[in-house]
DNA sequence: TCACGGATGCAACTCGTTTGCAACAACGGG
DNA sequence: CCCGTTGTTGCAAACGAGTTGCATCCGTGA
């Protein structure tokens, strides 16, 4: 007997990069699997994770770093992730400046996006965004900023 | 008589959005239009900008919003910025995560990036960016970060 | 089972950006 | 040219995302 959606699985992802099971980074990555969009730091300690916010940071930038997550800048100074194998394939993402959400777009028709560029000698790529920012369907016209919870 | 690059002169670019001549702002929009790089509320300071950090951030907000300046998010959280008018057409960014340097890139061959995608409905878009982060020339292997001056 | 090196928690900190408010100055009307 | 209105600035304080130092903990491989 096989596991389905083998190649997105905590443990075996963890064990394929090197990095030690333990639980906040298997907690982390099972939230991430399971969402259809990319979060943020706040969106997993909100939706329960016990562990310190500065593990998930830490945690998020090793998986960055093993390129299993994706990263998403956004001009509030928020970052995204995603899981990278579940986002499949790369797609570029829209960020709504009003309620500050973000939503994945379709991929581009026509291929991989990282076909388009040419990137200059010297410089070593790691990762690409395409993002759009403006309103979401909510915020069009009618602005939502920052209502403060509680 | 006319002048030459009319269409990127401060005043004449305040004016035509209604927004007041005042010194700070044009003095910002100088900076701008010289520089051929994207560049963060901190390089404005350093350079000898005189004025409040205060305004300069709400100088750049505001003339995003108008379109002016087109805003670039970084992973770290900062952001830069480029005058519309004379970055064009609309490009690329390579951002190096290890020294923080921000270059700006060739134009996609194969005309207007807007056109690639096609944006669902009930979404306004205002601004479209593709950056690409890894290591440039410089870094490339090397790591240098967050050197402090002085 | 043991020892080691990496991972976590906690507290403090950094730094880019925002906000409130009072003083100020651009600008259109008189 | 002056004046009042309204938008802009400076200052101080706050905010919020992310980082760092250090002691403790625990996964891993032997
Ligand atoms: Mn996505
Ligand atoms: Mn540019
Ligand atoms: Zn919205
Ligand atoms: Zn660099």
């Amino acid at each position: 007997m096989e596991k389905k959606d083998s190649h997105c699985d905590p443990r075996e992802v963890l064990e394929r990069k090197q990095l030690a099971r333990t639980a906040p980074r298997i907690a982390i990555l099972e939230k991430l699997i399971r969402s259809d969009r990319a979060i943020t730091v706040n969106d997993l300690v909100s939706e329960g994770m016990d562990m310190d916010r500065v593990t998930i940071y830490r945690t998020l930038n090793t998986l960055r770093d093993k390129g299993i997550v994706r990263e998403i800048p956004t001009s509030s100074g928020t970052n995204y992730y995603e899981m990278a194998c579940r986002h499949n394939p790369l797609h570029p993402h829209f960020y709504c400046t009003s309620c500050r959400s973000m939503t994945c777009l379709p991929p581009l028709a026509g291929g991989e996006m990282k076909a388009w560029l040419t990137l200059p000698e010297g410089l070593l790529a790691r990762d690409l965004t395409v993002s759009i920012s403006g309103l979401c369907g909510r915020c069009d016209g009618a602005p939502v900023r920052k209502e403060k919870e509680k």
